[in-house]
DNA sequence: AGCACTGTTATACTTAACTATAACACTATA
DNA sequence: TATAGTGTTATAGTTAAGTATAACAGTGCT
């Protein structure tokens, strides 16, 4: 949702209980989850008021899951691609579509730039 | 390894208890894993000899990857490509590689086609 | 002051997966 | 027949993750 724009930097993360009740879970565990963005300074706890979201961190996130996942997850991905003897034609079928066509895809947007500042730099 | 045509139908796995300590893992655990292969009707376990890949386990397993793979992983991942921005120039670099430029690979060859039946249909 | 929200801590319990050990059952082969 | 390989079963222990309940602690608003 950070990386998404849905939720922007300063905004706090939805409450603990909120998110327990939401996905059937127990309070714990998403504070847990909540202490592991608190652990690597992406998101601030204020007792009594809520977490939020720290300046910088949806950069952090990009470049950190980019790099994870290009180093990490993609070479695994890749072979099994590979290995399935997949080609591109089927790999584009079965993915989501985020315009029909499209050539200037820009109608439910309005605030729809959620960059502020950099995205370039990587 | 059946996929990859290491191992060819008639085959037997490799030992529980080789694999078990191989990987540094319970032969119970093994066991358990290659249960799952005879309960899917792949692999045949014969008391006192080993456990044999079935006729026909390539193609099936090929098959069900391929659907699992299509159906239940690859949408996740296509998301997480465009949440992250990724372009196809990123993805390719960090993928290994088979041959270097090649027209006709074909060297190491020899009985390199496990294919014998088909590998056309779906 | 009281209430309704926030995050936080403590204690004990449940569960799934895996481990450790040992024994049993079966087959081929020297 | 002995031996060294196979798969299989039984029993008990360990571990990590999540759960259940309850209470504590701080903030803002009426």
């Amino acid at each position: 949702m950070i990386i998404d724009g849905v939720l922007k930097e300063g905004d706090p993360l939805p409450s603990v209980r909120n998110v327990a009740v939401e996905y059937r879970v127990n309070p714990l565990t998403v504070l847990k989850g909540y202490q592991q963005l608190v652990d690597e300074g992406l998101v601030e706890s204020k007792r009594g008021l809520g977490m939020f979201i720290n300046a910088g961190t949806r950069n952090l996130l990009l470049k950190g899951e980019r790099q994870r996942f290009l180093g990490e997850e993609w070479p695994r991905i890749y072979e099994t691609i590979q290995r399935l003897g997949l080609t591109p034609e089927e790999l584009l079928d079965g993915a989501p579509r985020r315009a029909p066509t499209n050539s200037a895809s820009s109608k439910t947007a309005k605030s729809n730039a959620p960059d502020s500042d950099s995205e370039k730099e990587r």
